[in-house]
RNA sequence: GGCCCGUUCGUCUAUCGGUUAGGACGCCAGGUUUUCAUCCUGGAAAGAGGGGUUCGACUCCCCUACGGGCUACCA
């Protein structure tokens, strides 16, 4: 049978990259399988549902390289994939149920269940509608038919009869068998009142009509596998396997990540960005594949040592033994870190299409962006840095005072006199390097003292890369004005 | 509270009964006094606790502790 996975995820808002990993995991899967990966957007709730976030969805999953072979927006044989546009299957779904007795109307009302659940709360209890006290409520199963027809006319929901004194039990690929009591699972409501489907029951019904074989989704469903178990065993349906990811946590480790936590800590939580205030890994200048790589890794390994892997690597790469069982806390460093990797590992034309990166070029002559990009790549953690990195391309000011400081005493006065000098005298497409070096030498001066001297006088500070390639970049006159100027600013 | 899942350096992780418990990020120290947030080398740093099973346990079992998830007509 070919291998078919889906993401479903919910057009809530923006992608998180929770979800942004749940989607890596099943398009990995697939791609190792040689099967299928399916988009399916889970639109069942119209009161969360966001505007614009189908397409966000779309566009992260396309950024990421992981285009969807069947969705909404490239339509596939097991369609439509949205299911607010599937509500015909999921009515006659829910009618053969009905039919065969697994499930059952049920007539109460919201504020009637609540405040059951309340009056169980006090009591130190925990409501549950189920097989001990469904015939204590005013559904199809304790209603008589006259009854029945007219309460129909009302609204009424769809409920799972779940079955009495059995021990429910499923296997998770990652973690083994789990095992439940039904006596401890709900009546769980298939079909909400309005006439939308609940998650489970539309996740059910999908997934064995668009052929499912593996569903691969989040730690926080597994609670809900059993009871998933039953609805397949209601319709007589073989299960698929399942698997659970383990959750991305905050950076602290209490709880899952979150926007919030992004927002406190200044980092993004989102691959694109979303609204005018909150950027996305590709905003703050994440390349795909660097955020791929790093998602992979949390929850994920070969078993090996590498750790640098592209996405064509990792399709290959992937395996469900691999897989973590524990959650994973979000760490951004690391992040950035992989990100760098990937930087540098890009060769400087391909880079240089980038359009942050043309955005900062764009202060300089076209004829020298190669090798700027080439001199401060390597540099990079993300593309912002960029701006920051050439920033001393353009002036040396304000000076780092403590570096200069710490200068004066050692008689730099006359090693920038002769670093003019050398300057004055260069010949085009030649270093000063051999020179300078060779002068301090013959006169005994520290090569420290040297090259702090021309690096505070060219750039303003003691970091950044090779001195003598800046020069380069700079040209001839500039780097003789700034030596100057920076003899002024010692005097 | 109940149910489910988990627990190796600060963090992400390797180990599938016998290892000096390995790697990566971060941190610290060096790289013949050329700077550097790059690069190279080195260093500190871990099996939650208690019981078993076994010649031998990080690895298997049980208990405890801690952490997380679920407990909606949300997904």
């Amino acid at each position: 049978m070919k291998t078919r996975v889906r993401f479903a995820p919910s057009p809530t808002g923006p992608l998180h990259i929770g979800g942004l990993r749940t989607a890596l995991f099943n398009y990995l899967y697939a791609r190792k399988n040689k099967g299928t990966f399916i988009l399916r957007v889970e639109d069942t709730d119209q009161n969360r549902y966001v505007d614009g976030s189908e397409s966000y969805i779309q566009e992260a999953l396309e950024w990421c390289g992981m285009i969807p072979d069947e969705g909404p927006a490239n339509g596939g044989s097991h369609g439509p994939y949205r299911q607010s546009e599937r509500k015909e299957i999921y009515k006659t779904h829910i009618e053969e149920l009905l039919t065969s007795g697994a499930a059952y109307y049920a007539f109460d009302s919201s504020e009637a269940l609540s405040t059951a659940r309340e009056e169980a709360e006090k009591k130190g209890e925990t409501f549950r509608y189920g097989s001990h006290n469904r015939m204590q409520f005013k559904n199809s199963l304790t209603l008589n038919p006259d009854e029945l027809k007219e309460a129909l006319k009302e609204d009424y929901v769809v409920r799972l009869k779940v079955v009495a004194d059995q021990r429910v039990s499923i296997t998770d690929e990652v973690r083994g068998n789990v095992t439940v009591e039904s006596n401890l699972l709900d009546d769980k409501i298939l079909m909400k009142s309005d006439g939308m489907p609940t998650y489970h029951f539309a996740n059910v019904v999908d997934d064995r009509l668009m052929e499912i074989t593996t569903v691969i989704r989040g730690e926080e469903w597994l609670p809900s596998m059993p009871m998933h178990k039953l609805i397949y065993d209601a319709f007589g349906w073989e299960p698929p396997k399942f698997m659970h990811l383990p959750l991305i946590l905050k950076p602290s480790g209490k709880g899952k990540l979150s926007k919030r936590d992004g927002d406190k800590d200044g980092f993004p939580v989102f691959p694109l960005q979303w609204g005018s205030d909150t950027a996305g890994f590709r905003e703050m200048g994440f390349l795909p594949e660097g955020l791929i790589n790093y998602l992979a890794f949390l929850g994920w390994n070969d078993g090996g040592e590498k750790e640098f892997f592209s996405l064509e690597e990792l399709e290959e790469a992937f395996s469900v033994v691999g897989i973590q069982k524990g959650g994973a806390r979000f760490d951004y460093e690391k992040a950035k870190s992989v990100n760098h990797q990937h930087l540098s590992r890009t060769s400087p034309d391909t880079l240089i299409e980038n359009s942050k990166v043309k955005q900062v070029l764009a202060d300089y002559p076209v004829e020298k962006h190669l090798d700027i990009l080439s001199l401060f790549q390597e540099r990079l953690y993300t593309l912002d840095d960029l701006k920051e990195e050439t920033a001393l391309l353009k002036a040396p000011y304000p000076y780092d005072e403590k570096s200069v400081g710490k200068l004066q005493n050692k008689n730099p006065q006359i090693v920038l006199e002769q670093i003019a000098a050398l300057l004055g005298t260069q010949k085009e497409g030649e270093s000063i390097k051999e020179p300078l070096f060779q002068w301090a030498k013959e006169n005994e001066i520290s090569l420290g003292v040297v090259m702090q001297s021309f690096r505070l006088s060219i750039v303003g500070k003691l970091t950044g890369p090779d001195l003598f390639a800046i020069c380069t970049l700079l040209g001839k006159d500039v780097p003789l004005k700034r030596v100057h100027d920076f003899l002024n600013h010692l005097s």
